[in-house]
RNA sequence: GGUCCCAUCGUCUAGUGGCCAAGGACGCUGGCCUCUCACGCCGGAAACACGAGUUCGAACCUCGUUGGGACCA
């Protein structure tokens, strides 16, 4: 039975590289028909803070990526901790510690001096043990020779010498156990089966192998997946825009393209771009994982996002629309004309806010005209094109796609001028601007009260 | 600095020794469609980091160089 966990620190927002692990996680455990874990691992209580725990869940939420167990929350598992690293001091393989801060200090300053490694120098590791009243952290006994290696399951075999490890703190001074000793309980203790990170966890491993063997629990196999980076190739941080996954959600992205457009990064199946959340489930596995890293392509998002607005039920966009149309100010008076708008839009946006804001114009009858359209669309040469407009419009029997076109194109002929320009001085006249859907789409939606109303004002306008 | 990882179009990638004078997608770009903008359709430019080796044959295997990244300090 395949167990994976996601383990995030609540020291910060959820951002794209940890959704993307934690996405990673759980389309593989589904896969193989497992559970996923979310373990939040809140230790550090200095930094640790209850907002940001609230930002991993909504947002794992909005993701739609689900935990089946959890969250566990490691600080009410100190106990255990404590007990695991006296136990590791009891059967030997861990040791009582007595230097203090400044003697670590003055060593690791004398190793610089000598042009050496700044590892402890195992002071400790053979003395005596002494009791008493000393402050003491304890630490973990590396084996001094040999090597470790593991089979990572995207990067294959990775090893590393014994000598690069040193005898690492897993219970501090204060009785607070650290990292890498933590990670290997919890994750022993919850029975997780495969350990899907970021390789930023590479150089930890060993140190974890070795804590999994002392402990003689049962070893996990390892996945180390790239970590996705910003334009400059650098790791993915603030300065990167968007430091929250619902940040996406406030800017009018949809869950169901994010989930694709993250699956897609650092993963793939031939050469299929669209995924719904099925079929990842049944496609994802480890051995496609590249190992290089991904830089996060904000255009690629846009347009997948914009596919998923095209092909996704126009009554699902509607209600999603809704949100984003009151965060504009719109009271939406009739949600009937809902449903037209986004059958109208939805080829033109590629967000749910970008929707809003070509939709608001329906909602709202003191259209506000863009400065450059008004100038260049409502002057004294077009205002006469309005009014005949206006007129032949009132006469007409009915004010289907056909009859508006036939008024348009003679109104044409009188003027001897082409259609855009008198489509266009109606369009900003009924738009505010020149960029809209099909005019007769959208006299159709507007309405025959709403459209003489409209033309009426910017016939005013005109002086 | 030490350790570890990585390296195909600008970007995401397909490619696991012959099917590759390297395929798809985003973006860019020329055109068509057209009442604007989009959508859609047709076309184009654009990559195997470099050098050795293994092999009849290498984007694919090995080694080195260079470049990038991560972790530790």
């Amino acid at each position: 039975m395949v167990k994976t966990r996601f383990a995030p620190s609540p020291t910060g927002n959820l951002h794209i590289g940890g959704a993307r692990t934690a996405l990673f996680n759980y389309l593989f455990s589904k896969h193989k028909g497992g559970t996923f874990v979310l373990r939040i691992e809140d230790t550090d209580i200095e930094r640790s803070k209850e907002a940001y725990v609230e930002d991993i869940l909504q947002g794992l939420g909005w993701l739609g990526v689900q935990w089946d167990e959890g969250p566990h929350f490691q600080k009410e598992r100190m106990d255990i901790y404590r007990e695991h690293a006296y136990r590791l001091l009891r059967e030997g393989h861990a040791y009582k510690c007595y230097c203090t801060a400044e003697m670590l200090e003055e060593k690791r300053k004398k190793a610089f001096r000598e042009g050496k490694k700044p590892t402890y120098d195992r002071t400790c590791r053979d003395a005596d043990a002494r009791d008493g009243d000393q402050p003491f952290v304890i630490r973990f006994k590396s084996p001094l020779a040999g090597e470790v290696s593991f089979n990572d399951l995207v990067r294959g075999t990775i090893t590393f010498r014994c000598e690069e490890l040193d005898d690492l703190v897993i219970l501090r001074s204060d009785n607070t156990p650290t990292y890498n000793f933590t990670v290997v309980v919890d994750d022993a203790l919850m029975g997780i089966t495969h350990i899907i990170r970021g390789d930023d966890h590479i150089n930890n491993t060993p140190r974890q192998i070795l804590i999994y063997k002392a402990l003689n629990y049962p070893m996990p196999e390892f996945a180390h997946v790239p970590l996705i980076h910003g334009k400059d190739k650098a790791r993915l941080s603030k300065r990167h825009g968007a430091t929250s996954l619902l940040e996406y959600r406030n800017d009018g992205f949809l869950p169901e393209a994010l989930m694709n457009y993250l699956a897609r990064l650092g993963w793939a199946h031939g050469d299929q771009e669209v995924f719904s959340r099925e079929d990842l489930i049944e496609k994802f596995d480890l051995p496609n994982v590249g190992k290089s890293p991904a830089i996060f392509d904000m255009d690629k998002l846009m347009w997948l996002n914009g596919h998923y607005i095209k092909t996704l039920p126009e009554t699902d966009i509607a209600e999603r629309l809704v949100p984003f149309l009151e965060g504009l100010g719109i009271t939406i008076a009739d949600r009937g004309i809902l449903a037209p708008v986004v059958t109208n839009l939805k080829e033109r946006a590629r967000t749910l806010k970008e929707m809003a804001q070509m939709a608001a114009f329906f909602f709202h009858d003191d259209v506000t005209y863009e400065e450059t359209a008004k100038q260049k669309f409502l002057t004294p040469a077009t205002k006469p094109i309005l009014e005949s407009f206006l007129e032949g419009f009132k006469g007409l029997p009915s004010i289907d796609g056909e009859e508006q076109r036939r008024l348009i194109e003679t109104i044409a002929r009188d003027y001897n001028t082409k259609l855009v320009n008198i489509v266009q001085p109606i369009r900003v006249s009924l738009c505010g601007r020149t960029v809209s859907p099909g005019i007769f789409e959208v006299i159709n939606i507007l309405g025959r009260e709403t459209v003489e109303k409209r033309l009426r004002r910017a016939i005013e306008t005109i002086s």
